[in-house]
DNA sequence: ATAGAACGTTCGTTAAAAGGAACAGCTCGA
DNA sequence: TCGAGCTGTTCCTTTTAACGAACGTTCTAT
C-alpha cells in the first residue's frame, strides 16, 4: 500500500505557503507553532502531530486532506506520476487527474471505452500528446481535447511536463 | 476558525473500525501501532502523529481527510470552494485550481492581468461560465477557454458543480 | 468451576515532536 | 559602516505521543 512520504508534504507545505505570500515566520506565528517546527516540516523531516497539521491547514485555507493527500503516488515506473484529483458523480462519468512526466519519457495509453474523450491542460513544460498518428505539441497554458477510444500517447522531450487531465466516458446508451 | 475536536476523531475512528468488523487489537496490529495508542485515540485523548493517522486511514480504506474532517469543510464565503492544485514554473505562468460551487451560487471574478486566459474542465454538475455577456453553459466533461482579462463569472443553477480551472498569465513583454 | 483466549483498559518507560533561543544570511535606511 | 529588521536555519530543552507489558473483563470450551 501507499507509504507515507514526508518529503512531498514538505514541498507541498512550502508551495502553498509561498503561493499565498506568507513567510515561514509569519505562518508559524499565525498558526501558533514554533517556526523551528515548521522549518523542519518543510524540509521533509519530522512527523507532524494532528494538531500541527490542523493549524497549518486552517491558516493555509486548505481542506486538510490537500496538505497530505498528494503524497499518494500511485505509479511511476515509467517516469510518469499520476494522481486522481476527483471523480464526477454525474453522467457522463468524468475522472480528473494530475499528471507529471519526466523528461524523455513516452507513455502509451490503451484505448478507453468507446466514445471516451480526454481533455488536457498543460501547466508547465512541453508535451506531445494525442491519438497515435495525430498528436499535437503543447506548451504551458495550452489545452487539447481528443478521442480517447483509440491508442494514445504522451511524450516529453527535454523538459518535465505537468498537466491536468480529464477523461470523459461516453454515456452508455440505455438500450 | 474551526478548532480541532479530538472527540470526533475518536468517535469516527471507532465507528469506522466497528463498521468493518475489526477489533481494536486487530486494527492496531494490522496498522502496526500499539493498541494502547489506538485505545487512547478512540477515547478522544491524544494527538496522533501523521504517521499514525496515515496507517489507520490505509487500513480503514478511507481517504484520510475523512478520518479527521468527516464533513467536508466548504471554506467558501460565497458557497465556492477553491484549492490550488499546482503552479507552473515556466513562461507563461499557469495556475491550476480545483473548484466546487454550491447550487444557486454566483461568483464574480475580477479581471486578471492583460492577456490572461482561463480554461475550465467540468467534472460534474452544470455550470454557466465565461466573460460577462458571453457565457456558456457546460455539463460534465465539457471544456471552455476564454479571455480572463475581463470580468467573468461562474454560476450554478440547481446542482453542484465541480471543475478544474487553469489561469494562463500572458507573458510580459520585457520592455 | 476453570483454564484459555479473546476483548479493551491502564500503567511506566522510551523515543520523538514541539518549543525556545541563538545563529548566519540578507535587505534596507540612516 | 553600522544597526535594525527581516529571512530561514540549527542547536538544546521540554513536553508528550508511542510503545510494551500488565491488568481486569467477558465469553467459550473442556
Amino acid at each position: 500500500m501507499d507509504k507515507l512520504s514526508l518529503g512531498t508534504l514538505g514541498q507541498h507545505l512550502q508551495t502553498l505557503r509561498q503561493a499565498q505570500g506568507w513567510s515561514l515566520s509569519q505562518l508559524a506565528a499565525a498558526a501558533g507553532i514554533a517556526k523551528s517546527n515548521l522549518s523542519r516540516l518543510e524540509q521533509g523531516n519530522g512527523n507532524p502531530t494532528l494538531d500541527t497539521i490542523w493549524r497549518l491547514a486552517v491558516q493555509l485555507k486548505v481542506p486538510f486532506g490537500t496538505l497530505v493527500a498528494p503524497i499518494a503516488v500511485p505509479l511511476g515506473e515509467d517516469g510518469v506520476e499520476v494522481r486522481l484529483l476527483d471523480q464526477g458523480k454525474d453522467r457522463p462519468q468524468v475522472d480528473a487527474y494530475w499528471m507529471r512526466c519526466a523528461p524523455h519519457t513516452l507513455r502509451l495509453a490503451e484505448p478507453h471505452t468507446p466514445g471516451a474523450r480526454e481533455s488536457l491542460i498543460l501547466i508547465s513544460g512541453t508535451l506531445e500528446a494525442g491519438p497515435e498518428g495525430d498528436t499535437r505539441t503543447l506548451s504551458a497554458g495550452d489545452t487539447l481535447t481528443f478521442a480517447a477510444d483509440r491508442p494514445h500517447l504522451y511524450r516529453t522531450e527535454d523538459t518535465w511536463a505537468t498537466l491536468l487531465l480529464s477523461v470523459v466516458y461516453q454515456e452508455e446508451s440505455p438500450s
